[in-house]
DNA sequence: TTGCATGCGCACATTTTTTTGCATTGACGC
DNA sequence: GCGTCAATGCAAAAAAATGTGCGCATGCAA
């Protein structure tokens, strides 16, 4: 990739200072404020940088999290960027399932901030559950099951039963890989067994996965690609692999 | 989700002095007492602060609902004394089902406390899960269900089925009343519903309730005082409702 | 009770920043 | 020379952040 010397400046200031204003770097490259706007947009997709009103930060360093969740921090500012465009897709009135993850948690934290949105949320996330918990207007179902540490995932018949029983209008699946080869597959067994009840279950199929994901093969066998209809990925991703997916039938979007 | 760097450096502030005033806030930023209030406002939706009447408290820690946690003050030295009690009378490898509630939430910090003890433990609480979760040696299995608010307490068939499936060593019940005339009480209807599934499938069946709670009767019947057969209250209960339980039949340890 | 002080938050005004559409520039290849 | 294309600048419109005025609630002291 051919990169700006600008932009190589720009994240050195970033650096340095930890935050740095349009205003400012304007002034600093003497060009207009129109073109460090698009800098920084540009920066902000690859990731490098977090846009704020008035300037940047840097996109490593954001501490004021709830100790009690833990940042997944790669490639974290992608899945926020996913997470918010699943999070747009989902109406007033609908029925959810929210997988286990933390690109699936970012989508609850989207969920979250908009409010006014009456919404049926189901999950195997304890994690997703914190999150949502109190929030006004979300009637959240927990699924049981066998409490899965590290995660907080859900596992088991009892997990696997409850998805069956509920049908939702959208679901939103989290993935260890996607491949053209594999399909959807999954690190771990028992969290496999579950998402497989829950595609059963859904109208609409979502899998949200970052770039990093795709091509990739993780240990067990979830589903079929035809078994999902949209993915949900960044921009980061290679076009030809995207390309491949979308000529294999599966619908794009890129956040 | 806003990076605003002043939301940090509250927060910051916040960490640092566990409260802050909206007076002192909007002359440390410049700002108008209106922004400061929409900050912890927005700060507050996200869950990472509390707000008071004139500023803001640390929401860390214990994090969660006013409701809870001031029911959890009252009479806490009781309910702790009770749950360490509780807990001594479990053993290694025994399974348990811990009810909803602040008195079994100290049964869970206890066991916490307690290593190498190897236990399949079963609840509807979130916050005992919370508790609970990565704890070696603990199996946690969680029903599933509707979240209440406030309680954290999974409800509805899915709770109930899952406990009709499991059979118990011990099970340790909280109740909103206990008393000669209505036997064990309840204040909600579909906790209620869940303690009765409970108690259906346990060996031992313990109820915890400190003092407060002998001779009073909630909403809701749970059951009669024959289907348990101890009761671990305070040394602060009144002798005679003591006694007269145990003539009852009912065998009554005090913490 | 009344009056005062404090704090809250809505509605609207103001300021700042961003977005958008379009024009300009200059490098490059033909 | 000339068209193309990416980079840039400009200005108007839109959006976001912030400030101000005002009514309301609460607590406290006269």
């Amino acid at each position: 990739m051919h990169i700006h010397p600008r932009h190589r400046a720009i994240l050195d200031l970033l650096e340095e200072k930890g935050e740095v204003r349009v205003s400012d770097l304007c002034g600093r490259f003497s060009v207009s404020e129109m073109t460090i706007r698009r800098d920084l947009a540009e920066l902000e997709r690859s990731g490098l940088l977090r846009r704020i009103h008035g300037g940047a930060v840097n996109a490593r360093g954001r501490s004021y999290e709830p100790p009690f969740l833990s940042r997944a921090g790669a490639h974290q500012f992608q899945k926020e960027r996913i997470g918010k465009l699943a999070a747009d897709l989902i109406h007033d009135g609908e029925s959810i399932a929210l997988d286990v993850g933390t690109t699936t948690l970012e989508i609850a934290r989207a969920l979250k901030e908009r409010s006014n949105l009456n919404l049926t949320i189901i999950t195997a996330s304890l994690h997703i559950t914190n999150v949502l918990a109190n929030s006004p207007g979300i009637r959240l179902i927990v699924v049981g099951g066998v409490l899965r540490f590290g995660e907080l995932s859900l596992v088991g018949h009892l997990a696997e039963r409850a998805f069956r029983e509920f049908y939702v209008d959208k679901l939103f699946l989290g993935v260890g890989g996607i491949s053209l080869e594999a399909g959807l597959t999954e690190f771990n067994l028992e969290d496999a067994l579950v998402k497989q009840a829950m595609l059963k279950t859904a109208k609409e199929r979502y899998v949200v996965a970052d770039s990093s994901k795709l091509g990739r093969i993780a240990f067990t066998h979830i589903a079929p690609l035809n078994d999902v209809h949209v993915l949900i990925t960044d921009s980061e991703a290679n076009e030809k692999v995207i390309q491949a997916l979308r000529e294999h039938g599966l619908r794009v979007m890129l956040a």
